[in-house]
DNA sequence: ACATTGAGCGCCCTCTGCTGGGGTGGC
DNA sequence: AGCCACCCCAGCAGAGGGCGCTCAATGT
């Protein structure tokens, strides 16, 4: 016979198949390539191994029969000619290495058969072949009874020797009575005597014949005791009880709390543990950790939709969608209502979803229109309601209010001189979006067709002139306002849209200009922007004279000042209230000959103009009630706030002198937008060069 | 020989959660 | 008109429950 023998390393835990292994016990045996549980199935069967020595050389050595091969503990394989009906293999530990204590398997022929039977003491490692039918060539079909063999190893190193045993020759398994081996042994075998009648499957016993000829008729003797499932076999049964009733789960997971009625269900749960994923999809990298997700996720590439509505016809993927969808035509659609506000949704994910975002917050949200705070989104929302109408949003530097942030702040841009929309195609720059469209339009697109003025369908109950639109035609009513308040409000409006504030740094999005008076913006403090307030001190020194000033910073994170707005609205020794005119540094800078620099801030006039407190805002900031350059005037210590700072002469009385051209200037820089409200009319400005004479505007 | 027990594999189903697209209404 | 928030829906995957079926092991 061609016997390949092998040593191995003793006492390792795992190995190669084939490895001979020595455990705890001291018993040896070698680990079969057909193991699958996990664990050791001993096997005192050697066909083929590998020898690992102590310095895990992969020896391999062939012994013919009837030869006694033995390999050193270097992996040198020495065979000596033997002769006899019988092996004996011997186990002999080497000294080789030690950490690792390799063994010798030696492979010698036997012929004191009878004597190794009887346990020898002094024989190492023995493969005993009781019977003596010797079947080298055949050994590979492993269908007969008498491939059985009974077995005794033990290791010289104990002394022990295992009581007789009959062993099987194809697996681990003994028995201390050869008939039960027998039986055994038709595990191994291929034959099936036993045929279904129906479809001619066949089965190794009789039982398992019966079971499946049960489940062709339908019988299910196994009845529950606690309810009414039948089952074909009692382990159905069983594990039906245990599943439904007794909830008992043997198996516990070693990692966490689960446990489970089966086996394969622990082991496919520890795949969650592991990450295994053993099945891989052809079509794409997706790996299945179980057999049916990856059957599920095939249909993707298959397109195969099984599930079908009998209602709509429409195909899913998966049951549940179906189910799912099915709802939509029953009516039967659950409703998830939300605890905390009247909102339902149809599935719970879409529930938890709005709990998420409009219930829980990480912290608290300030309404910019009052101030209070609110713990969640839909509070908030709910608080906005009792705003709504309300122009909460008001300009600091003019009557301008505004229902809506957003409305205010693109009307921020009148007083800053902004004009982020700038024309490609020539220097024109609008404050609006739609301005430089309709410009871009006008002058630029030779393929523009204007579109055919709609129907002046608002007209005055007073004098019957007609509008395009309502607000015109609103404006318009102020004429006829008996009591001249309207009038009036359109009038301070167009004044006080005259302020300018002119800015150094790029203005950061409008939203963040802030009243100091007004409370912090909360809703945007995500966006890495710090309100710089001035100090009381500095608010109370700005408010002189009988001025009403409101001034405003905003430092980014970066620490760059950006804005700085200082607004006075004067009244005369009448009482009247007076023009303000903000000059631009380009105004000033026109009118001194000389540039502005460094001036981040210049007000045509203000008797208690103050200077923003320069050392807290890092900005020079000063009034130009002259027209001058700030740089250009002495200092006036002392008076009015921040007295550190250059300050402008004011006039006796309060009154400022307005710089004519500053002022036109100005004027002819708020044109765009007073023109642009009326559209009607923006289209005649813009068709007329885009100019108008600022004495028009005021 | 028969009955019982239980492991093992496979299949299907359900529940759950995430994601993205589309529709809609408010601003 | 455009943007945005919200809702609805379908698609897909992770995880686990339950059962059908076969067969080995074991006891009587």
């Amino acid at each position: 016979m061609a016997l390949t023998a092998l040593c191995g390393v003793a006492g390792s835990a795992g190995g190669e198949v084939g490895q001979v292994y020595v455990d705890q016990s001291g018993q040896y045996f070698i680990r079969e390539a057909t193991e699958e549980d996990g664990g050791l199935r001993r096997s005192k069967r050697v066909r083929t191994a590998t020898a690992v020595t102590a310095d895990a050389a992969m020896v391999q050595a062939s012994g013919e029969a009837g030869q006694t091969v033995q390999l050193a503990a270097g992996g040198q394989a020495v065979a000596a000619a033997a002769g006899g009906a019988y092996q004996t293999v011997t186990l002999v530990p080497s000294d080789g290495n030690s950490d690792e204590v390799s063994y010798v398997l030696i492979v010698q022929p036997d012929a004191e058969e009878g004597q190794k039977q009887e346990g020898d003491d002094q024989t190492i490692g023995v493969y005993d072949f009781d019977d003596g039918d010797e079947q080298p060539e055949e050994e590979e079909s492993g269908e007969e009874d008498d491939k059985a063999r009974v077995t005794r190893i033990a290791p010289r190193k104990s002394s022990q020797t295992v009581s007789q045993a009959h062993m099987c020759s194809y697996c681990n398994y003994t028995s201390p009575k050869r008939y039960l081996l027998s039986r055994h042994m038709k595990s191994h075998s291929e034959e099936r005597p036993h045929k279904c009648s129906v479809c001619e499957r066949g089965f190794k016993t009789l039982a398992s014949l019966q079971n499946h000829v049960n489940t062709h008729t339908g019988t299910k003797p196994h009845c529950c005791k606690f309810c009414d499932a039948n089952f074909t076999t009692s382990g159905e049964l069983v594990r039906h009880v245990r599943y439904i009733h007794t909830k008992e789960k043997p198996h516990t997971c070693p990692e966490c709390d689960y446990s489970s009625v089966e086996l394969s269900k622990l082991r496919r749960h520890m795949r969650s543990h592991t990450g295994e994923r053993p099945y891989q999809c052809p079509h794409c990298t997706y790996a299945s950790p179980d057999t049916f997700k990856l059957k599920r996720h095939l249909r993707i590439h298959t397109g195969e939709k099984p599930y079908e509505c009998d209602i709509c016809g429409s195909r899913f993927t998966q049951s549940n969608s179906l189910k799912a969808h099915r709802q939509i035509h029953s009516g039967e659609k659950p409703v998830y209502h939300c605890e905390l506000c009247p909102t339902t949704c149809g599935r719970k994910t879409d529930l938890r979803i709005h709990v998420q975002k409009l219930h829980t917050s990480d912290r608290p949200i300030k309404c910019k229109r009052c101030g209070k705070s609110f713990p969640d989104r839909y509070s908030f929302k709910l608080h906005s309601k009792t705003h709504e109408g309300e122009k909460c949003f008001k300009c600091d530097l003019c009557p301008y209010m505004s229902t809506s942030q957003r409305h205010l702040e693109s009307h921020m841009l009148v007083h800053t001189d902004q004009k982020p929309f700038v024309c490609q195609h020539c220097d024109q720059s609008f404050r609006q979006k739609q301005l430089l469209k309709r410009h871009v339009n006008l002058y630029h697109n030779p393929n523009y067709i204007p579109p055919q003025p709609r129907e002046k369908t608002h007209e005055c109950p007073e004098c019957g002139r007609a509008f395009r639109h309502k607000g015109n035609l609103i404006r318009h009513l102020a004429i006829h306002d008996p009591e001249a308040s309207a009038a009036e409000k359109q009038l301070a409006l167009k004044l006080g849209r005259e302020t300018k504030v002119t800015v150094r740094a790029a203005i950061q999005p409008l939203r963040h200009w802030t009243a100091l008076d007004q409370q912090p913006m909360e809703m945007y403090e995500d966006e890495g922007e710090e309100e710089v307030g001035l100090g009381g001190e500095a608010q109370q020194q700005g408010r002189g004279g009988g001025a009403e000033q409101k001034m405003v910073a905003v430092q980014g994170q970066d620490g760059q000042q950006y804005v700085v707005l200082e607004v006075i609205h004067l009244q005369d020794a009448n009482g009247e209230e007076q023009t303000v005119a903000v000059v631009p540094d380009s105004a000033l800078s026109q009118a001194a000959g000389a540039g502005g620099s460094g001036i981040d801030m210049q007000l045509a006039a203000g008797p208690a103009a103050s200077s923003i407190d320069a050392a807290q805002l890092g900005t020079d900031v000063s009034l130009a009630d002259d027209g001058l350059p700030a740089d250009l005037l002495p200092q006036a210590a002392g008076e009015g706030a921040g007295g550190e700072q250059p300050r402008r002469p004011t006039t006796p009385g309060g009154r400022r002198r307005v710089d004519d051209q500053a002022v036109q200037k100005s004027k002819q820089d708020m044109q765009n937008c007073f023109g642009f409200d009326d559209d009607e009319e923006d289209v005649d400005f813009l068709a007329a060069g885009g100019k108008k004479e600022a004495v028009e505007m005021m």
